[in-house]
DNA sequence: CGGATTTGACCTGCGC
DNA sequence: GCGCAGGTCAAATCCG
């Protein structure tokens, strides 16, 4: 437990810095930086992305420019190869560099980059390699193809994941039948704890913005580690799910499935955080009395975790003032600013909405705090609920419509710009204010 | 008491 | 048509 939530302090950090160490499970010591997230991610009105909610689609290295890094981390990292596929499966390019044989370096530096671990999102479960992890294919900048599917080829040989497990299934009194072609989108991300400690319960999770309730749980044959059933519980009548499990290959990787999309807007983080799992650990852990408690104890942690390491941030900068409702103000004014760009959105023509919409796919870059950014460590402490959060995946749709309503309803579709040719160093909020 | 999780049972799609 | 495996339901249970 008390590892996990090292690991995922790690993973974050990693991505932060693209450093980190420690072998095998993400435990490595803390990085020089820490993860800064953008002050202002969201934006609905930009471009349509599928992917399924997730809040990380699209993303890219959110400090290389801001910091003047090297490209040691995220897509572009010259250790790693990510391998986008469209919605048809059936095209692939490649960017980033290395291809394969990377696997054994990548694995004793684990947190060297934590989106090299990012591996695979498909739309077509038919098209998938067996291991889809393992397609050869490289990709180029995902912004070229952006109905892919992404997937780092320097894990494949890491996180197996079965066609099998991307099955979709339809609830049994819709009278939907299971359709083989659904869009779905399969993300891997390091997983947040070894395997053994968790031997036959559930996964810890990584949370995202929405907010997920468990429903079921599987064996599935020929993995030691069972599926995770969960489905959106932010808003009622939400049809999306996603499934959580590990891979068989490589215990360390989680494999989360994304099947339907939600059909209502984000949740504010703090609904969403608030929904997705129970608040508190339990006083006394003495008496563990079975799995499930057990896993619940780890995702409580977890939390517990996360606010302590907000505390932490907030020591570290004293000079920043966090209060909650500081933080919820923020929120909602971005959501106010997002509801009358929209609003302008729609007085615009065609010509004049395509011209907008293009700037919201290109404009948007990573942020760092400043001297400008006072809030940014509040959305930063929020953010900490769930330093998963962090992780990110492409997304993708079966058909542009779906890819079309969900992009609008997720808030970091366009957080992060592929293109090359956009070096602004706007930070988001300023992108948020200017993008009325 | 309300909401989340667990878990066995049931349903459905797919392969043979 | 049958059996298997995966996906979902829903009652029981847990927890704040």
């Amino acid at each position: 437990m008390e590892n996990y939530q090292g690991d995922l302090a790690d993973i974050v950090r990693a991505m932060s810095g693209g450093r980190g160490g420690g072998d095998g499970g993400f435990s490595g010591e803390v990085p020089v930086l820490e993860w800064q997230f953008p002050v202002d991610p969201v934006n609905y009105a930009s471009e349509p992305v599928d992917d399924f909610g997730d809040p990380f689609s699209a993303m890219t290295d959110p400090l290389l420019h801001e910091l003047n890094m090297p490209s040691t981390g995220f897509f572009s990292s010259n250790k790693s190869t990510i391998m986008m596929t469209n919605s048809i499966g059936d095209t692939a390019t490649s960017f980033g560099g290395r291809g394969g044989g990377g696997v054994d370096e990548e694995l004793k530096r684990p947190c060297n980059n934590i989106f090299s671990s990012m591996l695979q999102i498909s739309s077509n479960a038919n098209k998938l390699p067996i291991s889809p992890c393992d397609s050869p294919v490289g990709i180029k900048n995902p912004s070229l193809l952006p109905n892919d599917m992404i997937s780092t080829a320097n894990t494949s040989k890491n996180c197996l994941v079965e066609n099998s497990g991307v099955q979709i299934s339809s609830p049994r009194n819709t009278g939907i039948k299971r359709r083989k072609n659904r869009a779905k989108k399969v993300v891997c991300i390091p997983a947040p704890a070894p395997a053994n400690s968790r031997p036959s319960t559930g996964e810890v999770v990584p949370s995202d913005l929405w907010a997920w309730r468990k429903y079921g749980q599987k064996p599935i044959k020929g993995s030691p580690y069972p599926r995770g059933y969960y489905r959106c519980s932010s808003s009622k009548g939400c049809s999306a799910r996603k499934q959580v499990e590990r891979s068989r290959t490589d215990p360390n990787m989680l494999v989360i499935t994304y099947t339907s999309e939600h059909n209502h807007p984000w949740p504010t983080q703090r609904n969403a955080l608030a929904g997705s799992t129970r608040s508190q650990p339990p006083k006394n852990n003495s008496g563990s009395k079975n799995s499930s408690s057990h896993a619940q104890k780890e995702t409580t942690n977890m939390k517990e975790e996360h606010k302590e390491k907000r505390e932490n941030t907030n020591n570290v900068t004293s000079s920043i003032s966090r209060t909650t409702s500081g933080g919820q103000a923020v929120k909602e004014e971005e959501m106010e600013l997002d509801l009358i760009h929209d609003k302008q959105m729609l007085d615009m023509n065609e010509e004049e909405r395509e011209r907008e919409r293009e700037i919201d796919v290109h404009s948007y870059r990573p942020a760092l705090p400043d001297s400008n950014h006072e809030d940014f460590f509040a959305d930063l402490g929020e953010i900490e609920e769930d330093p998963l959060n962090l992780l990110f995946t492409q997304g993708f749709s079966a058909d542009d419509q779906e890819r079309e309503s969900n992009k609008a309803l997720d808030p970091f579709t366009s957080l992060f710009d592929w293109t090359p040719n956009n070096t602004s160093n706007t930070s988001f909020g300023d992108q948020a204010k200017r993008g009325l």
